[in-house]
RNA sequence: GGGGUGGUGAUCUAGCUUGGUAUGAUGCUAGCUUCGGGGGUUAGUUGACCUGGGUUCAAAUCCCAGCCACCCCA
């Protein structure tokens, strides 16, 4: 059991996520900086959208496969690129036992350069391609920063998917097709609305040659990467030595893919969603859809009886729900404690409900309560969808009032630097004024729509140069 | 990388300036009373005061180092 939230969201959003995250025991710290202990709520919430991620790839033909968790250091420096870009944040194991390695294992960062070695392997002919495989575990950033549960943590709970192609047209398909998905379970699951495209230079990944993301708006005029995917081109292709013979018998060598998604887009959820009183979940991703809170005052046997009855005819409709039929409890307090685990319907059971057969509901975030009778109960699932489809389009439309075009760069810097909202802009695109705009202001480029974009005749927001993009700017978590 | 704030029963917290083994609440156990948005009450229960070292007759308190958490700036 838990007390409330004391710390207004408004006021200290941070506080406030950390209090969230643990009081509705989501997660909780651990002995250890930076990897956090996933508690049965929130690794339930895990579970259903690996579920639906899952299938969104097995959809396409993707495998499950297990790649190691030690990389060593050879073969994790192959990609220059890349190495410069993991390598302040690899944590080494250097000990077997007493002893001294011979050479440095890495805890993986990621798994681009273990599993290409194995591909180096297994490709010999156009025959085994289009290779796709993905694996769901976890990785090491020895972040030296700040750690955050779920948006930054040291021990990153995600999916890592690995493929490769023939053409470069194949493999840009399928990161394209990838970031569909990723956009499609923010929406699905999570009622999370996100803006799709590409990254800057400055922001890809190490080694990619296009990195796609989807970034989410938060309440205080952040962005946050949800998910990534990566065109590899054949940069890794080269260096790991993977090739194939083509059906013209010449040897080429393939174009790979790489993308993720982590738990940190619950985090994102739950920054987005939540309120003073605590989480505010989709039906989709909550554990329970529906809390029963019987009020047991009158007619004890008979309330809970007739609960019971509520309960079996929803459970048939394959609703999740929990009876809190604990009778030293309020009902005060098994209302409140509902609403700090984002539960989306209360279903409140009393002597008035049972004397005419009826059950009064009410939703997380609404004020009225409603009766339905119990023959209407098949009305739930309705409903359960109704808050879903509610959910996600009043968070579009209060994304969309975050974002504002710019055109001059006195109120562009200004905008960014305070958080006061997010800036579209035109822009130049290149690396030096990223670096510029990002020491200025502190905030970066987050993401480049994919959208066919009228052709940009103005000049960079910043440095004055022809703008070749229109861009999202915002500080970032 | 630089700076700042903090760490006291399971949880939150007072005490620290001015050294003398710790306050209150929540929780937990049992009971009575309650129950339609965190109810009241009685009794009981919970502490290596983050770790290590130093100063002192005496350290939660002062000093040093470390660990952890959080914030701000690069």
């Amino acid at each position: 059991m838990a007390e409330g939230i004391d710390i207004k969201k408004e006021n200290d959003i941070i506080s406030w996520y950390n209090q969230v995250l643990i009081k509705s025991e989501m997660v909780d710290f651990s002995a250890v900086k930076g990897f956090a202990v996933y508690k049965p709520y929130g690794y339930e919430m895990w579970e259903r959208s690996v579920q639906y991620l899952d299938s969104k790839f097995k959809s396409i033909g993707v495998k499950n496969a297990y790649f190691p968790l030690l990389i060593p250091e050879s073969i994790l420096s192959k990609e220059t690129e890349h190495i410069k870009g993991f390598n302040p944040e690899v944590a080494w194991v250097v000990m077997g036992g007493d002893t001294k390695l011979d050479e440095r294992l890495a805890i993986r960062p990621t798994s681009e350069t273990i599993m290409y070695d194995s591909y180096s392997r297994w490709i010999k002919s156009y025959r085994d391609l289009p290779l796709l495989i993905n694996q769901w575990n976890t990785t090491v950033r020895w972040e030296t920063k700040e750690t955050r549960l779920l948006l930054r943590g040291r021990e990153v709970l995600w999916q890592e998917g690995h493929c490769v192609f023939r053409t470069a047209e194949e493999a840009d398909k399928n990161a394209r097709e990838i970031l569909q998905f990723y956009k499609q379970f923010l929406e699905e699951m999570l009622a999370v609305p996100s803006i799709i495209g590409k990254k800057s230079e400055s922001e890809k990944f190490a080694g990619a040659v296009t990195s796609y993301a989807a970034e989410v708006v938060l309440p205080n005029n952040f962005m946050s990467q949800a998910a990534t995917s990566h065109n590899l081109g054949q940069n890794f292709s080269k260096p790991f030595d993977i090739k194939f013979l083509d059906e013209d018998n010449v040897l080429q060598y393939p174009f790979q893919t790489s993308w993720g998604i982590s738990m940190r887009s619950l985090g994102i959820m739950v920054i987005v969603y939540g309120d003073n009183k605590g989480l505010v979940l989709s039906p989709r991703i909550a554990p329970y859809q529906c809390a029963i809170i019987p009020i047991l005052k009158e007619e004890k046997e008979k309330v809970l009886e007739y609960s019971r009855e509520v309960e079996s005819k929803l459970k048939e409709q394959g609703i999740r729900l929990i009876l809190e039929d604990r009778e030293d409890i309020s009902p005060g307090w098994k209302l409140n404690d509902s609403d700090l685990k984002g539960i989306p319907l209360k279903i409140q059971i009393g002597k008035r409900e049972l004397e005419s057969r009826v059950v009064s509901i009410k939703t997380r975030t609404g004020q009225e309560s409603t009766q339905l009778n119990f023959s209407e109960l098949n009305k739930i699932k309705d409903k359960l969808d109704e808050i879903h489809n509610a959910m996600l389009s009043k968070a579009k439309e209060e994304m969309a009032a975050k974002i504002k075009e710019e055109t001059s760069k006195e109120q562009f810097v200004n905008a960014i630097k305070n958080s006061l909202y997010i800036v579209k802009a035109p822009w130049c695109s290149t690396p030096d004024c990223e670096e510029q705009i990002k020491g200025e202001t502190g905030a970066t480029s987050r993401v480049i729509p994919i959208e066919k974009e009228e052709l940009i005749d103005k000049n960079c927001i910043f440095c004055g140069k022809p703008a070749i993009v229109n861009a999202y700017f915002a500080k970032s978590y």
